[in-house]
DNA sequence: TAGTGGTCTAGACCACTTC
DNA sequence: AAGTGGTCTAGACCACTAA
C-alpha cells in the first residue's frame, strides 16, 4: 500500500501530465493545501508531502503567497558543436556563448556573465587534466552565466599559466574576455583550438548550487568537463561547467565507428 | 534565517562531504533521528526533514530498520562512441552493451535485458524523427538493461516496419535480438548504419522511473535520444533511453568546427 | 522483541504576497 | 488584513530488519 502522500500525487501527476486537455494545464493553479485537508485528503503536513514530491519532480512551482502552479514547460536550448565553430570567435568578435545566443533568437545584454580570475593551486581533477603534477598551479577563469536576471550556468576555465600569463584572459575585469572570448585569446597567443573532448553526466543539485542558480527544489544539474586541445594534443584549457538540467541539452553528431577499418582515427 | 532543517542538513553535508577525512565517510552510520532529538536538534519530523533533504542530494540512503548511511561514490561508466564499433556486432556476435560491458571489466550474465516488441502508433517525438506523418505505425522494441539484480537504464528502439517486417528483430523472443543484436539484424537486412545523432538532457525522474529503475529518492534521470542514420542518411532507428544519472557519463570527441574552411561537414 | 526510519494528525505559528 | 505555503512540535502508530 502507497503512503497516502504518494497516492495524492500520483493522482495530480497524472492530470498534469495531460498537459492542455487536462485538468491542471501549465500555468493553472492546483487546489489549495487547506482545501484539500477539508476533502478529506489528509492532513495539511500530508497534502503539503504530496505538493512537495510534486515539485521534486519538476511539475509545479509553489510560493507563499501564490499557490502551487503548474510548471511551464520551456523549450530546451540545443547545444551543439557549431557553437565553438572558429569562424564566430576567430574572424568576428563575438564570443561562443553570446553567438549562440543571437542565433537562437535570444536578446543580448551586456554583463549577463560575471567573471572572476585567480590563480590557485589546481584541483585533482584539474591537474590531471592538464597532465600537471599534483600542486602545480593554475588560472581559473570562473563564470556565472545569466539570462537576464535568471542564472543559468556556471562555467570555469582552468589554464595553464605558461599559456596565459600576460594576457587579457588573466585580467580580472568582468566581461566575456574581450573581444572574441577565451579562444580568440588563445589563438593570438600561438595557441589555436583544435579539437575536443566533451563528459557529460547528471547528478542532484547541492544546497549551494540551488542558492546560484536559483534553482527550483529538485532540479538537478548537469555538470559538463570540457578539454581542449590543440593540433599537436596540448591541452589549453579545461573547463567545468554546471548547469541546470531543465534549460539545455546537448547534441553530438558522429560517425559509428569501425576499428576493422583503420582510416581514421576516434 | 534558514530553517532549522536545512541549517542541520548542510551541517551533516559538510562532514560528508569532507569524505575520508570527515566524521561520516562512505558507509558510515549517521546518528539515529532520536539521538538528534534528544541532542535538541528538534523534533522528530525536523531531523527527519533535514535526513530527507540529505537523501534527494544523493548523500545519504535511508532505510526502516537500518538506519542511514552515506552512500558510497561508485565510479561512472563512460559511454563513448566506441560502444557502437562495427567490428563488435558485424564481424563478431557481440551486442554493443555486452561488448562495452566486457570492456570495463564486469562480468556477463544471460537475461540481464527484457524485452518486448509491440507495433504501435508512431508518437509524435518518434514520427518527427523518422520523418513520419501523424499516425504512421513502427515497431516499438523495449528492453530494461539490468546489471546483476539491478535496472540501471531502459532502452526503446524505434524502427520503421518496412525495414524490419520479417527480421527477428521483431521476434518477441526475450533476450538481445539475438547474434549481433538490433544493428546486426539491420545490416543483415541491407541497411548499414554510417551515423548517428544523439540528444542528451537530465531531469526528475517521474514516480514510474523510480520504481522500474529502482531508483534512490531524488536522483535524477539522463533522457538520451539516439538517431541511426544509413550513409544515404535514411532513419533506419530511432531510441529513447532512460538512465540512472549516478552511473553513466557520456563521453564525445570532436573537432573544433570552421565554418570558413569548406573542407568537412559537420 | 527491540530498534530503525516512515507516515499521519492536530494545531500553533511564521513568511511572503496581494489587496 | 486576508490569504497563501512553510516550519515546527508532540505524539501515535506503521513497516521493515535483525537478533
Amino acid at each position: 500500500m502507497a503512503p497516502k502522500w504518494r497516492v495524492l500525487a500520483d493522482k495530480l501527476a497524472e492530470e498534469i501530465r495531460l498537459g492542455e486537455q487536462g485538468k491542471y494545464p501549465p500555468g493553472a493553479q492546483l487546489p489549495q493545501i487547506r482545501e484539500l485537508v477539508e476533502d478529506g485528503e489528509g492532513s495539511k503536513s500530508t497534502v503539503h508531502q504530496a505538493y512537495k514530491a510534486l515539485e521534486a519532480e519538476g511539475l509545479v512551482t509553489s510560493s507563499r503567497g501564490h499557490g502551487t502552479v503548474v510548471r511551464q514547460r520551456v523549450p530546451l536550448k540545443r547545444l551543439g558543436v557549431a557553437r565553438y565553430d572558429k569562424a564566430k570567435w576567430r574572424d568576428g568578435d563575438e564570443v561562443a556563448f553570446i553567438a549562440d545566443r543571437v542565433a537562437s533568437g535570444r536578446s543580448y545584454r551586456r554583463n549577463e556573465q560575471t567573471q572572476t580570475v585567480s590563480r590557485i593551486e589546481a584541483p585533482p581533477l584539474v591537474a590531471a587534466a592538464h597532465g600537471l603534477p599534483d600542486g602545480a598551479e593554475v588560472y581559473a577563469r570562473a563564470r556565472v552565466v545569466k539570462e537576464g536576471d535568471q542564472p543559468t550556468h556556471t562555467l570555469t576555465s582552468y589554464y595553464r599559466p605558461e599559456h596565459v600569463e600576460g594576457t587579457r584572459i588573466v585580467d580580472p575585469t568582468p566581461g566575456p574576455a574581450g573581444r572574441g572570448g577565451g579562444f580568440k585569446v588563445l589563438y593570438d597567443a600561438g595557441y589555436e583550438i583544435d579539437h575536443m573532448k566533451e563528459q557529460i553526466f547528471a547528478r542532484p543539485a547541492s544546497s549551494d548550487e540551488v542558492k546560484l542558480l536559483q534553482l527550483p527544489p529538485g532540479e538537478p544539474v548537469v555538470e559538463l568537463h570540457r578539454t581542449t586541445y590543440t593540433a599537436s594534443d596540448t591541452v589549453v584549457e579545461f573547463a567545468i561547467g554546471v548547469h541546470a538540467a531543465s534549460r539545455f541539452a546537448w547534441e553530438y553528431d558522429f560517425e559509428v565507428p569501425d576499428s576493422a577499418k583503420r582510416e581514421k582515427g576516434q
